[in-house]
DNA sequence: TTGCTCCTCACGTCACGTGAGGTGGC
DNA sequence: TTGCTCCTCACGTCACGTGAGGTGGC
């Protein structure tokens, strides 16, 4: 091998800059054993070699994939090809894993964008009704109202066996009522809870729907299932299937309680009797 | 809105269950004015309501994205659907590129990987023809020997150059030789470097090359040229393009840079005439 | 009564980052 | 000489985790 000399070397500033990482980060890992420069200055400088240069980045690949110092420090001291073999298996596992979880996350996140973006465009005041697209969800088991702590229940329920089934829970979580009817008679009493996971086994079929708008804190219709059924039926409509409600801006956006957007969508069709 | 009774709320170990969140999360939390429960006991005790779920999924949601505390509180009390939707375009983007990030890790480990796993399989005594598939590279600008730190200075300035036109530095690095000739003539002297990026703009192309091994420290090639050129006088070959070195198992796996071992290659094909 | 849960400090951890105060090199 | 780089402490930071020591509830 080469003998050392220093001006073949280069200065921790310099290393720094090289290697993209911090100087402190350089000392760091020097200080705790982990990788020290070539030699050191008797005015206690340190100099690295241009081939230390890759071994920082295996370092700065180790730490990328958030292995702790201790790990690496092993690593580095008892590596051979197989236990390095092993590590890159495994590490290549975790990676998979990782991008799996950050497209759920994103996932997640555009569901929540969708919901706040329609709430802004909407008009609040108007009800109407619109196509809707397919929209697959989690449905959730037939609810029970029988005692007075019963919405609690029921919603604690839809989420233990959400998650026990294996679906995920981070996603909105709307109301569902079985007729028109079933709404206008116990707003607050959804028939089931469900979910807007995009990888939900049911969906919101794709259909015309009558769509309107209230706001309040969970469970506040005020008269928006009246004022829908008035709707309906001065524009010849009949309610044909399902009732849905989501809060498209709920406390995720809001501060204010009262002002939680609530979206009430039912399934119509056109009887031709208008008045 | 309802009147709070702790029948209906949950305590703190039930509820980090529930949320899957360590309690000492949800103590934190609360003393840092990020989220407190809905009651607190005459004794002290925390009770949640079940709706604070929610509110808890998307706050684990914020913090899965890496958002600091700070920040989060700072977005819980100013939030309007405006600041939340803006946030979560960024975050989206954010996540593209984590997504990217890993993805590049993943290749750069499985680059190692594919070295490290042929450097086990490969009866490294032994010299032989082998076809090699196409494999991309990025190829560094030719080197120029003419001072005695030249090798640095060149290996250096690959590394700069790399970088500064967009490549990256963290996969492995070889050297390369216009022909067996200028290899056999100065082994320690590359004509050019090159790294296995398989994003490279270039390749080592697909055919037959007479491939050796050797173990010692970088640059040290014993008497493998002179042993390749021995095998191909002997088996009819003819070296028809350049010589590429590649260390299968370098100071990412060896603790002892005395036993990194490189393997060259170079084009050849059959002339006919065997001695 | 037993065992489980809850509480509040207080200190530890991890991998650096950030000065303060001072020296070395071109 | 000036300005830049380097050094060594020492303390801060971030988001909890981990006991210790003690109380409350069924």
């Amino acid at each position: 091998m080469d003998i050392i000399t220093k001006d073949k070397l280069i200065s921790s500033g310099k290393f720094a800059k090289l290697t993209n990482l911090n100087r402190s980060a350089l000392i760091f890992y020097d200080e705790h054993g982990l990788f020290s420069p070539k030699l050191r200055g008797e005015n206690g400088y340190r100099y690295y070699s241009p081939q230390q240069i890759t071994t920082v980045k295996f370092l700065t690949l180790l730490r990328a994939l958030e292995i702790p110092l201790k790990k690496i420090r092993e690593l580095v001291t008892h590596r051979t090809p197989k236990t390095l073999l092993e590590l890159f298996t495994e590490q290549e596992q975790r990676l998979d894993d990782e991008i799996k979880r950050l497209r759920r996350a994103k996932k997640i996140l555009s569901s929540f964008h969708e919901s706040i973006a329609t709430g802004l465009e909407v008009d609040e005041t108007v009800i109407a009704v619109h196509h809707m697209k397919k929209r697959r969800i989690h449905m959730g088991q037939p609810t029970n109202f029988s005692n007075r702590k019963a919405f609690y229940d029921n919603f604690l329920k839809f989420c233990g066996e959400t998650v026990h089934g294996g679906w995920s829970v981070d996603y909105q979580i709307g109301g569902y009522w079985d007729s028109m009817y079933s709404f206008n008679y116990s707003p607050g009493q959804p028939s089931r809870f469900f979910s807007l996971d995009p990888d939900g086994e049911e969906c919101i079929k794709e259909g015309d729907y009558l769509v309107g708008y209230t706001r309040g804190y969970y469970g506040v219709t005020n008269d928006l299932p009246a004022r829908m059924e008035k709707y309906a039926k001065e524009a010849g409509l009949e309610f044909t299937g399902p009732v849905y409600n989501i809060y498209l801006h709920d406390e995720v956006c809001m501060a204010d309680p009262d002002s939680y957007l609530l979206q009430a969508f039912a399934a119509v069709k056109q009887t031709g009797q208008t008045r």
